[in-house]
DNA sequence: GAGTTCATGTAGACGTTGTCAACATGAAAG
DNA sequence: CTTTCATGTTGACAACGTCTACATGAACTC
């Protein structure tokens, strides 16, 4: 599961360091949190010196932002794929599945959907990120329309609808990943469900099959 | 709008320091953003020693735990405020005031709202904190299970509904305040709209009123 | 193949931050 | 008036991000 943080190609003098910043970043986030990130860790868990880092990332939030931008092409895929893999053409059916690819996504990478989402990469965003950001939104975008084509809701703003049905997959992420409610809201009448029916359920009330 | 920061209550020394921290800190988190928060910062724009603020707060995440308290006290009240003035005992009707109440009061109390899903809050919880957020999550959950009573989506468990229910005004107020999805996705048709509409159409969709 | 170039890594420094311990102050209690 | 103790100050420390000057060696040039 683990990418091998040292590989075995070491075109330069210590290896590709960005990637294993990059992995070793991940691996911290997931571990000890967001908060507990700093430049100077990494490089000592990597055997480099402390502004080693700088040379491949301007500065931490350049680091952070890099993440994201991998955050944001990985869940593009993830949801591309989940959609591809029912072998539909029926819209509703497809976005159902983006829906369950992206939600399911976030949950099990953790480090990246906190990238996307921390505050030093919305506010200094590079032209990568950006257009990361612009070709998963221009995704979505269509396949929400489709839906409405559809007569999914046609009597609201496009707008609204795709508020709406982004809401719940990032919403839920949040809640699920943090547990923001605590244990009073989920599994308090003892019935502890299983993630995937949990997944699906809820995609199922944004986007119905039927 | 802005409570006085120098109080003119001034019981100690210096007037009660705590609830001036308290103020600046959300001033702050509002114009700057929330990684632009520092103890001695804060410290400096009250005049004060750079160490005082650890008399109030054990330390930073402390502070935030603290307007996070605060946050979710706050959105209660919102939230309530709003089922109320409905005069209504419609489950529907009470839920789909409490969905724009907390909306609006996000997106106008980001600096709170950010300060609840601040990854240093939610690793150490102070118990005032976990009461303020069991207590929120006890009003919701008793205004979501009253209109599945009332014949919304009987047929998927509380805990989904619930999900779901929460996750639309929890989602679209982080989207709309960092305007994660950008302008691809939001008025790229030209109609510019109304927030007000917006965030009334949306938690129609979630909770609609007949 | 020897010399040059330049991306990559190192060493040291600086200012800032969070946090702690020791000390000072003055309102409240006795 | 004296004591107490919450409140505020001062100084210190380690850690951090980031900058500058310097070192290294792989790749390119002739």
């Amino acid at each position: 599961m683990n990418e091998p943080v040292t590989s075995q190609a070491k075109p330069y003098h210590h290896g590709n360091l960005a990637d294993a910043i990059l992995a070793r970043a991940a691996q911290i986030i997931d571990q000890q949190g967001i908060e507990a990130l700093t430049l100077r860790g990494i490089a000592r868990d990597l055997g480099v010196s402390h502004s080693a880092p700088n040379r491949h990332f301007r500065n931490k939030a350049a680091l952070l932002s890099a993440l994201a931008t991998d955050g944001w092409l990985k869940a593009h895929e993830a949801t591309l794929q989940e959609a591809a893999a029912t072998g539909s053409d029926n819209p509703h059916v497809v976005l159902n599945a983006m829906g369950r690819g992206y939600l399911r996504w976030a949950l099990e990478n953790r480090a990246l959907f906190k990238a996307i989402f921390h505050p030093d990469v919305s506010r200094q965003a590079s032209s990568e990120l950006i257009e990361a950001n612009r070709q998963f939104s221009a995704t979505v975008r269509a396949a929400i329309e489709a839906t409405q084509r559809d007569g999914r809701h046609p009597e609201v703003p496009l707008s609204v609808l795709t508020l709406f049905t982004t809401s719940v997959p990032m919403g839920a992420a949040v809640l699920l990943m943090d547990n923001v409610l605590g244990e009073e809201l989920f599994g308090a009448e003892g019935q502890v469900m299983d993630l995937e029916s949990l997944i699906t359920q809820v995609i199922d009330l944004v986007v119905p099959l039927r």
